[in-house]
DNA sequence: ACAAAAGTGTTGTACTTACACCCATGA
DNA sequence: TCATGGGTGTAAGTACAACACTTTTGT
């Protein structure tokens, strides 16, 4: 009978060598689409191919800092990004065709203003629209569409319990742009005059600041926001998306 | 510079070895409370405490499989949990004293019927209450308390969304029954009359049998439910805990 | 008859939705 | 003046909490 393991004796077969990595599903939205950072791979496997930023965790670094790192080094993103949260790991045996490594995958989301692919040694980090990669029309390296998948889906799910859609905007922004983020990520409409009234009263959340915006070809000026919020705030009463 | 890992090169140095486990957090309610799995150490480190099953990933296996198979031999539970979901990996450099880990967590509820440890060469498996360990009062080995304090947020949570109070029952149970996973696992009290109708207008979940309890000391008999939901189903208008 | 638990009725409050309407600007 | 988008008013519908009340059993 097997032991319970780690518990009596580990020899080296009770444990394997894994490789561990680290992937990051870098949102932003960039010509009101939601889209990720893809990094062109150029050696084998999948040479040529798109796929997510990450790598090796180093042997003293824990899991954050591990994927704060990846992000900086690909991305060449110089401000951290304005979150980051683990949503899954994964560890199929075969996922990576040279030897047996486990992903840990995170999500994250950069600010509209900061410029992700510049002065970076990662030459070839580009933006791609997140429903070129579900769709498969940008096929990627690995398991990494699947990864999209799940990232979106908690990404998804956290935009409607917390005042996490802010932080798509560095500085001031309209309603207007924090629509935007529901209607590009949910991918639905959402009723401009309701959206205003529900979000302005959530607690803690908007901050008027009395500027309005130029108004670009007409319409009455909408004014500017901050978010008081510095973490992702719970939310009480959840935005909630209908699910058909 | 450091190039994207993994992509260009795989030298040793860039990808040092880790083992793998899982550690799973096995909820079960016994005798109006909520009870986990918890198993003690017989050797070093952390000789005699008590920890979460688990154990290392075999080389040909998936995590999924390894926490199934895990769970089987530390509990000794023939059939199979009623619900298993991956919440979060843990990977800080000296979670374990001896060497690099990282452990992917899964929480798992097995249903009031099954006898956990029974029948199992594990024989120090038992059933610990969620509050002791949680408080303190039973100290956990490695950073295993914190799993189960994350690993209960994520059980709360999906109790929220989903219809998966009932997988703690096995066969029929009663509308109380349901309210008081819902009491139990949230720690609040929740209003008889309430509960049942909200539980009941939810489509697809509960099915009447028809056949009733025999009232034990007076009052009316309650009667019996079975679940209709095959997996666990998300709920388009979810069952809201207040937060404080 | 009485206690106890199951289940239903009722009522006030809060939130949501749909849509009308006014406001403030550019052209 | 007209078009456009920002923001508010309003009324119907829905959901929920609190609690009274009826139903059905054991003692």
């Amino acid at each position: 009978m097997k032991q319970a393991s780690g518990v009596e004796s580990y020899r080296p077969s009770d444990y394997p060598p894994f490789a561990v990595t680290v992937d990051i599903v870098v949102f932003t939205i960039r010509d009101d689409r939601l889209q990720i950072v893809l990094i062109q791979r150029s050696a084998p496997p999948f040479e040529r191919a798109w796929a997510l930023p990450g790598g090796f965790v180093q042997s003293r670094e824990n899991l954050e800092t591990a994927a704060r790192r990846e992000l900086q080094e690909e991305t060449g993103v110089q401000a951290g990004p304005s979150h980051l949260a683990q949503f899954q790991t994964y560890g199929d045996p075969d996922r990576d065709p040279r030897m047996r490594v486990v992903s840990v995958a995170w999500w994250a989301i950069i600010p509209n203003l900061i410029q992700p692919v510049a002065g970076s040694d990662a030459a070839f980090a580009d933006l791609i629209g997140v429903d070129e990669v579900i769709s498969g029309r940008v096929p990627l390296a690995f398991d990494h569409r699947q990864i999209v998948i799940d990232g979106l889906e908690a990404l998804r799910t956290e935009l409607e319990n917390s005042t996490l859609a802010s932080t798509f905007w560095d500085g001031e922004f309209r309603i207007r742009d924090l629509r935007r983020v529901y209607e590009v990520v949910w991918g639905v409409d959402l009723e401009p005059g309701n959206f205003q009234r529900k979000v302005r009263k959530i607690p803690g959340w908007l901050r008027a600041t009395g500027r309005r915006a130029p108004g670009s070809g007409g319409g009455r000026p909408a004014e500017f926001f901050l978010s008081e919020a510095r973490e992702a705030q719970r939310l009480n009463s959840p935005l909630r998306r209908e699910q058909p």
